[in-house]
RNA sequence: GGCCCGUUGGUCAAGUGGUUAAGACACCGCCCUUUCACGGCGGUAACAUGGGUUCGAGUCCCGUACGGGUCACCA
């Protein structure tokens, strides 16, 4: 084991008087809408007390690693910009930031906690069954018991041993969580967990103690999962003469009542919902009200606004159930404030899977899209229409509420043809001019004259934007061609 | 099973002893309208349950039910 001072050079590196909080994924290669909420949680409330934001690689599970598994961690995270001020990537003070390549100084403190009386080497070997049957108790375990000196020479002559805490048997501890409060359990039924596995490398548990003092974490973030390891993180902390950072542990992200989201159960990870034509922001702010309530009525908050915004106070002690509709209808959101230039540049690849056909202007295509887009991927079934007149029947010209029936489209289509063809110029204003003139003098409603010819255009009964907007980018010549199939259809 | 935690409309949720129990999504209706959307207005719908405490309980206490978590040399 070091010296002390070895033990006092790491404390003097513990950076003080900030806020710092970690984001610890264990790399899976898979990010989860939970991970992603847990890692907003963090980083906000990092940025909202003005403190870093750490990355750390948990990867001391050598039978899970996943090749690429960390740049999708990478990635993630800067597509949310959430940056991180430290990590495996851009170093810092109190790295290496992987713990993998921190193992030399777990071992280290796992024996400082030997010495301190908070732990013990353990050299019994028993069987898989033998754990799992209940039948060990492990306060009987001979090892707790053994001296100092008969310990130390049975590791000397190298026999395999774990590391395990020593609990009380009597007593409670209590610890303080931020959004639950207090918590208190009974010793007796906290089990002398594993702090250094037989292969050296250290347990979840023990790792994240060591490096969350040795990092200066202030509050850690986790899942609820943990809610009922935390007392035994008291006691380590406490048997190191630690002081013991705040919690915030976060209810999980269900598909529904009973189950977690999943990638088990095929339920969207970060990644897929991007790929599904989610927006990040969007994703991102819904993840964010999804266990955590703002304090006034406002729903849509941009990233800046979160980090403002966010309090510990508002993060919720129940289970949430991921809404895919309250998701489609803040990317909606998210959509129709966009600026027209960019929701173009967004959506062309999708308009272009559907209109092929570079006459026809993507941007003015977007134009009528944006409004009527909840998620990108629904956009190249809208427009369908556009290469390719469909198929349909003449049904579609009959319409109640604008008057419409088969007799009145062909006289409709009839007159508006010539006038189509005469006209000088083939824009928004002219086109409407055409068919609002044509209405005015046949005393009848607009939509009468427009419902046949938006029908004869699309071949479709639903589509986005109305006659006018569609007639202009089919251009003059393919709207007369098809203006002219309908009143064929007409007879 | 032991221990820990939770439970407000279908969903997210506000609410910290006295409210007509917010708001949002979804749903329904009306208006606007050149289809569909957008937008505007309105509507349906909730305190798991039984006991306390209190002048008064969604809010506090106890029990019950239901749900979740945990009980690994996994994280």
């Amino acid at each position: 084991m070091k010296d002390m001072a070895w033990f006092d050079e790491m404390e003097a590196r513990i950076p003080q008087g900030e806020v710092r909080t970690r984001f610890a994924p264990s790399p899976t290669g898979y990010m989860h809408v939970g991970n992603l909420r847990t890692a907003l949680y963090t980083y906000l409330i990092a940025r909202h007390y003005g403190g870093k934001f750490i990355l750390r690689i948990e990867d001391t599970d050598q039978g899970r690693l996943v090749e690429g598994a960390v740049d999708v961690i990478y990635r993630t995270l800067k597509e949310c910009h959430l940056e991180h001020d430290e990590g495996p990537d851009v170093g810092g003070p109190v790295g290496p930031y992987v713990q993998t390549e921190r193992r030399p100084l777990y071992k280290e403190y796992a024996e400082l906690l030997i010495q301190r009386g908070h732990a013990y080497r353990c050299f019994c070997e028993k069987t898989e069954s033998e754990e799992d049957s209940g039948e060990f108790d492990r306060g009987d375990d001979p090892c707790r018991c053994l001296s100092c000196e008969e310990s130390e020479r049975r590791a000397l002559a190298g026999e395999k041993y774990v590391i395990r805490q020593r609990i009380p048997h009597e007593g409670t501890t209590t610890f303080h969580d931020e959004s639950f409060g207090d918590i208190t359990v009974e010793n007796k039924t906290l089990d002398d967990q594993v702090l250094l596995k037989r292969d050296g490398l250290p347990t979840y548990n023990f790792a994240n103690v060591v490096d969350d003092h040795l990092m200066g974490i202030t509050h850690v973030v986790r899942g609820s999962e943990y809610l009922s390891s935390a007392p035994k993180y008291n006691l380590l902390y406490e048997g190191f003469g630690w002081p013991i950072p705040k919690y915030v542990h976060c209810s999980p992200v269900m598909r529904d009542q009973h189950n977690k989201m999943s990638k088990r159960h095929g339920d969207p990870s970060y990644e897929d919902l991007i790929a599904q034509g989610y927006l990040t922001d969007a994703v991102l702010n819904y993840v964010a009200l999804l266990g955590w309530s703002p304090r006034g009525e406002q729903e849509i908050f941009s990233l800046d606004e979160l980090k403002e915004a966010f309090e510990l106070s508002g993060i919720s002690k129940s289970p949430a159930i991921f809404d895919i509709e309250k998701l489609r209808y803040f990317n909606s959101e998210y959509i129709r404030a966009m600026s027209p230039e960019t929701f173009a540049k967004v959506a062309e690849p999708f308009i272009r899977r559907a209109v092929k056909n570079e006459a026809y202007d993507a941007a003015a295509i977007a134009a009528l899209l944006q409004q009527r887009t909840e998620v990108l991927t629904e956009i190249p079934e809208k427009l369908d229409f556009f290469d390719e007149l469909p198929e349909y029947g003449t049904e579609l010209f009959v319409h109640k509420k604008s008057k419409s029936d088969e007799q009145s489209s062909r006289e409709m289509l009839q007159r508006v043809i010539p006038l189509f063809e005469a006209l000088p110029a083939w824009d928004d204003e002219s086109i409407l001019n055409v068919m609002t003139g044509l209405a005015e003098e046949l005393q009848v409603k607009n939509a009468k004259v427009m419902w046949p010819v938006r029908i004869a255009a699309a071949g479709k009964a639903v589509t986005p934007g109305g006659a006018v907007e569609i007639c202009r980018i089919l251009g003059r010549e393919e709207t007369l061609r098809r203006l002219r199939i309908g009143l064929e259809k007409l007879g």
